[in-house]
DNA sequence: TTTCTAAGTGTCATTTTTACACTTTCAAAT
DNA sequence: ATTTGAAAGTGTAAAAATGACACTTAGAAA
């Protein structure tokens, strides 16, 4: 399952991975726990490890966001270069990397990625240096390990700003979703309130839901209609230079 | 001048720099020339170089900025990771790299840095490795040493997409300007016409110029009124989420 | 005094944005 | 069968922003 390397680990270069999910109530993230032989408070972690120098870094990233979680073939973009000297000033850290690392005192820079998934299309399940692996909700999350949570925040940050310019939304959603789960969406990204019937239409006139005209069933309420994802639409839409979500 | 540093050099990070400038005409970039000894058409190169182990990307940026073309205390942005395990693909660069590195086989990431300056404030002298450096326009160059041409690339459509929602474009001209300077340079680095009194209508909204009441002078034809950007009044409207210049 | 060049200016029609409250539909409980 | 609870769904009017468009003005140089 995992890909065979042959070459060398390269000691001063890792990626980390910002796995963005949707619990439709709120924006989670995939963190592996490091295990119990941590002090307390930075068990858990980012996905992420040494890149091998013959791979290219986006590859590093779905290697070893495989490796540790098991989540494959998922669309990541680069968020940036971390790497302070001190970013390993966390004895909790040193400890962790003595016992994975070959050379776990060199110095490192990281390169974070980011990618927005359905939570339902994938199941983490912990391998490797990976005691477990998991969603958690990024507004809950208050320590990690070395620089992560900073690259966290970085990673809000940036989602903020997109989803205001790309539909990228729809890849925390299911196939089918509802006008109020994107409605909630945009709300906890943004973490605002939106108003509802001025998000509704401007959603709508954006031109690129397809109404499935099909209702939810089972809810004890009016149940709403789905709508789904038309990419066709929007690529043609993204030709003559549509960006303006202004949300 | 330059900074010492008693540490090692990484041989595995780089630090890469698109310095942009703007000279009233074109939209410039800061390129050093790597001299004669080379193969044509990739003599010149963003100026850059390998990060020491005990300073952060940040630091290391500005001390090889400094180190190669003299330009000191400018603000660096972070733009992304750069690093393709064949980066070093042409032979020219090899070469090059075998006359100025101790490890000039290594893997490297290198990773890129964004500034604008006004280009009358920062006069380039080449020093280090460099032979000379000095402005291009950046619609001229169309080949550059490594994989610079892609990042100068990502550069221009990170500075394209910024300059839309921050007032980032005066860093790019002298302190007191005019309307018809910043229009033209709103051009140049959009690519497209923007109507004159659209424009102006728009900026001067904004409120953050102030009007100098002071009138360009020895200009064959009516000299136009000068402005300067009020940074207190941009700070003071960035408080509460101003952040659509819609140009 | 004429000429050349870029600066500077206003209006109107259209589109977009914002603020705001009640009715509908279903499931579950009584 | 009826009631209740819960979220879905819907329209309007005022204000603001946008886009299209052409002539006059101020100075330097000839």
């Amino acid at each position: 399952m995992l890909k065979k390397n042959n070459s060398e680990l390269n000691p001063n270069v890792s990626v980390d991975c910002v796995i963005f999910g949707f619990d439709m109530e709120n924006l989670t993230v995939l963190l592996i726990d490091r295990g119990e032989n941590q002090f307390p408070g930075s068990r858990m972690a980012l996905p992420g490890n040494l890149i091998y120098n013959d791979e290219n870094l986006d590859q590093a990233a779905n290697r070893v966001l495989e490796e540790l979680t098991s989540l494959k073939d998922i669309y990541l973009e680069q968020l940036g270069a971390f790497g302070d000297p001190n970013r390993i000033s966390k004895e909790s850290d040193r400890v962790w990397l003595k016992s994975i690392r070959a050379e776990p005192e060199a110095r490192v820079i990281t390169v974070a990625y980011v990618s927005l998934v359905k939570i339902s299309d994938y199941i983490p399940h912990a391998s490797s240096f990976a005691q477990s692996a998991g969603w958690a909700s990024v507004n809950e999350i208050h320590e990690l390990a070395f620089d992560h949570f900073e690259i966290l925040t970085a990673a809000k940050e940036q989602l903020k700003r997109k989803i205001k310019i790309q539909p990228i939304g729809f890849n925390l959603l299911p196939e089918k979703f509802t006008l109020s789960q994107l409605h909630r969406l945009y709300e906890s990204i943004l973490d605002k309130p939106l108003d509802k019937r001025n998000f509704r239409r401007k959603v709508q006139k954006l031109g690129i839901l397809t109404n499935l005209k099909e209702k939810q069933r089972g809810v004890p309420h009016k149940p709403s209609e789905l709508y789904k994802f038309n990419e066709e639409r929007y690529l043609e839409l993204s030709q003559d230079g549509f960006d303006n979500f202004g949300f």
